[in-house]
DNA sequence: AACTATTGGTTGTAAATGTAACTAACAAGC
DNA sequence: GCTTGTTAGTTACATTTACAACCAATAGTT
C-alpha cells in the first residue's frame, strides 16, 4: 500500500505533538468539562488565576497565550458560575483586576489535584531523566515564534 | 503576586505540550492554508493518503485518530478541490477507495518538503539524543487512552 | 426470505472559535 | 482644550467543530 515511504506522519514533529497534546488534552477535559461544566481556556484562566493570584484580562492573555476575545469570553462565564469577579481600578478604569470567589479557590483547589495526579500518571510513564528532557525541549519549543497571538 | 505557589502551569505537562504544539501548528498552517486554503484536517488526510497510499474514508480515521465527521467533510473539501477522487468497491459498495489526483501529489509533494524543512527546524533545537527521547516520549504519551475517539 | 445489528459514511444543528470592527478610557502632541 | 493614537475589553459575524440523528449497504439470525 504504502507509495510514497519518504516520510511518516509519525516522524513528524507538529503532528506527533499534536496527538500527545490532544490525547492529554482530552483526558484530563473530564475534570473540568465534565465535573464543573467549563471550557478548554476558561480553566486556563482559573488556572493562571489560581496560580499567580489575581491579575488583569490582559496579563492573561499574555502569559497564557490567549486571544483577547476568548480570555474576554471566559471571563463572562466564569463570572456567571461564581468562579470569579471583576474589581475596575479607578486609577485607569478600563482595567479590571480579576479575583477568585471562594468558590473559584475551591474549584482551583480541586482541579489544581487533579492536574497534580495526572501529571504524575503521565511521567510515570518515563524515567526522570527523559521527563527532564521532555519539559526542556518543550519549554523550548514552546519559545519558537510567540509574535502575533498574544493581542 | 503569587498566592498558590504549588503549582506552575509551566510544570503541568499537558498544558506545556498543548503550548508547544499549537506554537508549531501555528507556524506549519501558513504551508497548507496560506498556500493552499487547505484547514488542518485536509492537510492530515492528504498527508496520510500520500504516504501510505489510497485507502477508504474509516481507515484515515483509524489511522489519524480522527472523527468520521471531520474525515467526511475534509474529503469532500478536498474532492472540491480537485486534489483526491472517490473510486467505490464493486465488493461493497459501501467503501469508497480515496486516491490523490496528479494535482494532489504535487500538493502533497510540496507540502511534504515543507514539513521535513520545518521537522529539521525544529530539531535544530535540540540535540539528537534530545530529539529522540522527545520522540519517544511522545509516542508513548500519545498512546495513553486511545479509546472512543476513532469512532 | 424477513428481521435485526453493524458498518461506512453523510447531514443537520448547536456550540465554539477566529477575525474584524467597535467602544470607552487614557495618553501625547500641539 | 482638541485632535490623534493607543490600550483594555466587548460585540458581531463568519468559519469550524462536535454531537446526534440519519441513510444505505452488508452481515448475521431465524
Amino acid at each position: 500500500m504504502r507509495r510514497h515511504a519518504e516520510f511518516d506522519p509519525q516522524d513528524f514533529l507538529p503532528y506527533l505533538l499534536n496527538q500527545a497534546a490532544e490525547t492529554l488534552s482530552l483526558e484530563f477535559q473530564r475534570h473540568y468539562r465534565g465535573q464543573y461544566g467549563m471550557l478548554r481556556t476558561e480553566w486556563r484562566v482559573l488556572f493562571h488565576l489560581g496560580c499567580y493570584g489575581e491579575m488583569t484580562a490582559k496579563e492573561i492573555c499574555v502569559r497564557a497565550r490567549l486571544h483577547k476575545t476568548k480570555v474576554s469570553r471566559a471571563v463572562a462565564a466564569l463570572q456567571a458560575k461564581r468562579i470569579l469577579t471583576r474589581r475596575e481600578l479607578e486609577s485607569d478604569r478600563r482595567h479590571a483586576v480579576l479575583q477568585l470567589t471562594s468558590l473559584g479557590q475551591r474549584v482551583f483547589a480541586d482541579l489544581s489535584r487533579a492536574a497534580h495526579a495526572f501529571d504524575s500518571e503521565v511521567r510515570a510513564a518515563m524515567t526522570p531523566d527523559e521527563a527532564e528532557v521532555l519539559h526542556r525541549c518543550l519549554i523550548r519549543i514552546a519559545a519558537f515564534e510567540t509574535a502575533q497571538r498574544t493581542g
